[in-house]
DNA sequence: GCGCAGCATTGACGAATATCAACGCGCGCC
DNA sequence: GGCGCGCGTTGATATTCGTCAATGCTGCGC
């Protein structure tokens, strides 16, 4: 999951399932805590999560951390470059798992429409990256927390009575690294939202959205 | 071409040439300041640059933008979402593409071997993004010029003698708006690096990477 | 129940970078 | 040749966010 809101997007939009679920591999389970894989690894499986959230994180040399993405159900993890993994990726719960064979990339013969289904999975994985870019370059860290809450929201809040329940599987640590800012700048930025009202911090692992339009707007450079 | 420097690849790796030129349409050529594309616009090729610089960007409503790209020689651009592009594509100095239908995307039997190199291509746009990720959201002022530089010296510097010229056929203001900096800083950063004798800027267009080895350890977060 | 460990929060402060403004330089055009 | 325009550079100042440090909260093991 990147964070990739457009102003005829807010809905964030779960990828659809991929079709046929039993191609190549029965549906498979990795617990909370657990690695899928390194970098450096050689790939020889992709993954599609049907349910629970997994970390993508890259290192630099000194200590600094990046996480790449969040993988929610409909995501595909695990798209090869130089037939290696290029993060580590780990689940932060109990996550299930579809996998698909590597080779079902590089031989699209073998079965065409489970194929393209990967490559559009890999196209969009591209442009919601270009979209996060914009939100890594170019916007504000009230913003980017924002923009976090609104595509989460969309994407897996439980929504009902106009205010949406959010779960937030990660630490805090996790969602600065993801959004280029430290732990204290979010912390403050939801203690702020959480002053102004617009979401309530039920406990650490979960908010609720109560003004998802105050959010928004937020999240696209209004005051809240 | 985004910034992508790792330990162990300082060379920046120009993508090789797609094998076969003329499967779908003779190379094409588009002068400088044209547009190739706009967002929004419905997707019939991808292009591969054979020769030339474009730039690929996206606005924010409220005026701010995100260079996502650069597209050096042996860059693919165009990958549709959704069958649409998603950034606006326009040449920096007159540049010639060798085009592909985006058919050949969806319909791998046309073409199995060209098909695989374009899945390659789009494969490793996202291994380069993640790296570039890295860098919007953990790297310095100067860390980012200078990996910037670096990058850029590796791909289409012309070096002798230990020394590198590079041209930099974009604005400065394009530099900033990829690198998630203002123009001024960018500026201040090329005249800091001037004045301890890392590059000479012979002129706005055109610096000559005096010591490598330097701008290399300033963009790993060396003093340079 | 107590104490400890690991996060999260809060506050004070400082540094990096953006912003605002002035000036300069080069180039094309009249 | 002179003028104006676009872009780049430089400087002064403002702001945001990071850093460092203290405190608080929660869950777990003993």
């Amino acid at each position: 999951m990147y964070v990739t809101l457009s102003t005829d997007d807010q809905t964030g939009g779960a990828a659809p399932s991929i079709s046929r679920p039993c191609v190549c591999a029965r549906e498979t389970q990795i617990r909370a805590g657990n690695y899928l894989f390194y970098e450096g690894d050689e790939v020889s499986w992709l993954y599609q999560v049907t349910a629970g959230v997994l970390r993508q994180t890259r290192l630099l040399e000194n200590g600094r951390r990046q996480v790449i993405a969040f993988g929610y159900p409909g995501d595909v993890v695990g798209f090869p470059a130089n037939g290696c993994h290029h993060t580590d990726c780990d689940a932060l719960v109990d996550t299930r798992l579809q996998p698909y064979r590597k080779s079902l990339l590089e031989h699209p013969e073998k079965d065409v429409e489970l194929h393209g289904e990967l490559l559009q999975a890999a196209l969009g994985e591209i442009s919601a990256m270009q979209d996060h870019f914009m939100m890594l370059g170019r916007k504000s860290a009230s913003e980017r927390v924002a923009s976090f809450l609104t595509v989460l929201a969309g994407r897996v809040g439980r929504c009902h009575d106009g205010v949406c329940k959010v779960d937030l599987p990660m630490r805090r640590a996790d969602i600065a690294d993801f959004l280029g800012l430290t732990t204290e700048t979010v912390s403050r930025t939801l203690t702020q939202m959480r002053k102004s009202g617009i979401i309530k911090i039920e406990n650490i692992h979960s908010i609720v959205v109560l003004k998802p339009a105050a959010l928004t707007s937020l999240s696209q450079g209004g005051k809240g």
